[in-house]
DNA sequence: GACGGCTTGGCAGTAACTGCCAGGTTGGCG
DNA sequence: CGCCAACCTGGCAGTTACTGCCAAGCCGTC
């Protein structure tokens, strides 16, 4: 907060410290399974105290879903500052190109998008926190639509916002269950005009 | 299963216990939220063992979205009993009316489904048992679509089904929203209209 | 070199859940 | 009626995710 100037060295190692920690996390899911991996193990394998790695992540699934946040902010940054002339269908479409393409490496995409999709607890943290996501377009996506604040509400929007999501969700995964030799965004394009007809 | 002709008087005070119990659970759930009210409080205050609470539902979860299941079957059925020359869309519409209609009292169902919307948890709980409902309906919707068992896979029919599962649960939110006033059906018909133009 | 801020680690506690075992109930059979 | 097998119940201990608390250590500053 202070000086953005001060990474203070205990940022760096921190970020460091994040990401071996989630190494040996996913290594471990990997290797085991999710349910079967205990916070104690990943501490212990990462040489960490179980009370730290909590305060790094906050839970559990927090270690598969955490960098998810990010990729909800920078949708909701795309769309909004599409051209107004987009339309809603539009400007979703570009804000999950942008965030199709902002995956790191492909690879652990991959990795990190199978464990979700093959767990059913992480797939229910998942899909919650796309919810949220959903709830902060609702605007963006009313005003494309030129729906103005009713009294009443209206179901369009979040309707459009969540049919979305689901076709994503669905590109996603029989791209997961390709083994990521599908195309993503094909798959997307392929559900949304099967919808939309 | 050995004879359906026996409810063995202990599969009927199941049932009142199952009820009972539940009426209590939600009474406290809805006096104090879900998150503060812990499984000890709801056996005590029900009359049975913590361990007997957890043998009636497998989870804390399941005292709210357990009987989900059942509808989840229903939907399936009324999908594939209707005639071939339905629709996929229209289809999925008579299967959402069906559970709709399916509903016990309107005011249970409110208050069970308040619940669900106003906790994060159960939230993704609930999209969870859903999400699998979708995986069983794929057959039913992809030979209504006319889509072969290709070689590659098609996102048409999971992505029409998921759709359609959006624009229900948008409805179902902003029924909630409106304490119950709203109408579901004509919700999700706008829904759905507001998504295939 | 002492001080304040921040981090870490251990410890105890909570709550959901599970396995195990003893004890009581129910239902069928002689 | 008596007995046995099947079943259910309750309590107990244990596991796991997660949280608050407090002491100990590290870092930059005065």
């Amino acid at each position: 907060m202070a000086h953005p100037k001060a990474p203070t060295l205990w940022d760096r190692s921190r970020e460091i410290a994040v990401a071996a920690i989630l190494d040996t996390a996913l290594r471990l899911f990997a290797e085991q399974g999710y349910d079967a991996t205990t916070m104690a193990e990943i501490a212990k394998e990462a040489g960490i105290s179980q009370r730290s790695l909590f305060r790094y992540f906050g839970s559990k699934e927090d270690l598969v879903c955490g960098d998810q946040d990010g990729l909800g902010r920078l949708l909701k940054d795309t769309v909004e500052a599409q051209p107004p002339d987009v339309s809603a269908w539009d400007a979703l479409r570009a804000g999950f190109e942008t965030i199709m393409v902002a995956r790191h490496t492909p690879e652990r995409v991959l990795r990190i998008a199978t464990l979700i999709f093959s767990t059913p607890s992480l797939r229910a943290r998942y899909v919650e926190k796309r919810l949220r996501w959903q709830a902060d377009l609702v605007p963006a996506i009313e005003s494309r639509m030129g729906i103005a604040d009713a009294p009443a509400p209206d179901p369009r929007a979040p309707a459009v916002i969540a049919a979305t999501f689901a076709c994503a969700d669905t590109a996603t995964e029989l791209w997961v269950r390709s083994g990521g030799r599908a195309d993503v965004a094909a798959l997307f394009d392929e559900a949304i005009s099967a919808v939309r007809t």
